[in-house]
DNA sequence: CCTTACCTACCTTCCAGTAGGAAGGGCGTC
DNA sequence: GACGCCCTTCCTACTGGAAGGTAGGTAAGG
């Protein structure tokens, strides 16, 4: 059982990163089986079409991230603190190149073209973290832990595009660094001693 | 010559349309025959290779952006006016679906995945909107027309980067007025009055 | 003996791009 | 002003390769 089911999470292992590089008319089934180093039809036993493989991709990459979020909550309490962690995350994961992009905020930018059904697994993706960072302003208001200008979910929302949007200025200009220049200081704002 | 070159302006406009739509390689120059009613061979009369259509028509659309702003800087002194109306701007677009999306935001997600040449052109677009709405943020800070808690190149950054994941957002929700909420309050922390 | 995992071989459709020709307009020359 | 010439535009017909997906078989393990 523990990895009886390797390939198939190396088929979305490799998956994810494809779409980070190019979104999802940017890969083939080819290009995974040269990664994965299995015959293009052998993916197809896994996943019978493209659309099932990045329905369950996305599917899965929500689960992870709530699970995620969930032990953040529990590791950190501060409000402000975990839209820092939350934001430091992202700054490595683009610095060393690793998920250099979102596969949601990647997959977001192609919604028009997409398959309906993975189109309704990454509008539940935004929801999800919508969601969870409105209860993170929420709390950080009451708390006192965050200076807030606007509703929670109305804070919660422009983070979040902040957060998008300074990946995308980072990518365009090819400066990983770019993003963490965008977060300063939207975090700055955010922070009670506004430091 | 006032309407000799309408073809290659018509294949100009449906790429941009359907980049818009699934980005790069959302597209076919069989897509666009469809569109211009013209056969697919005769486009590559117009533009060799695709690369060559992209890169023209990223260009152009800077070359466009770089003369609306000119004229947006004659009819509009008030900088803070000048970034509602260039919010506004692209929430009209987002709303009635003409341009509901930055064709150069789409290009930067799949950036890794573009030819050179395309990748270069998306990151001029950056830097010249980046030089741009700097400039805004300094005449803005100098003349107490607009309240900045950081640099005005970080600001500008930080702006584009909003709008960006505001249109993202629109775009994964299927609601156009979320660019709309995302913006006013972005908007309202930078105006003098707070309001 | 059945299921799982993977294979080879193949299908259809679509892709970007090429070859080569037809139609027509502009233009200089006789 | 008619002829020949060329340039632009668009066409039909095609190529090689890559796309997603299928058919059917083999090997291993419970």
């Amino acid at each position: 059982m523990s990895n009886l089911s390797t390939t198939s999470d190396e088929i979305l292992a490799s998956a994810r990163t494809l779409i980070m590089n190019g979104g999802y008319n940017g890969f083939s089934y080819a290009d995974i089986a040269d990664v994965v180093k299995i015959r293009k039809a052998s993916i197809h036993h896994h996943f019978p079409t493209k659309t099932d493989l990045v329905r369950t991709l996305v599917s899965r990459y929500r689960e992870d991230a709530e699970a995620a979020v969930a032990a953040l909550g529990q590791n950190v309490q501060d409000p402000f603190e975990i839209l820092k962690v939350y934001a430091d995350h992202w700054a490595s994961c683009i610095e060393d190149a690793s998920r250099p992009f979102c596969v949601c905020a990647m997959l977001a930018s192609e919604m028009p073209a997409l398959p309906p059904e993975v189109a309704v697994e990454v509008k539940a993706f935004f929801r999800f973290l919508a969601t969870w960072l409105t209860s993170v302003m929420e709390r950080g208001c009451k708390e006192g832990s965050l200076r807030l200008s606007s509703e929670p979910k109305v804070e919660a929302e422009a983070f979040m595009a902040s957060v998008h949007g300074a990946m995308l200025s980072a990518r365009a200009y090819g400066m990983p660094d770019v993003f963490g220049v965008i977060l300063t200081p939207t975090l700055q704002r955010l922070s009670p001693t506004g430091a």
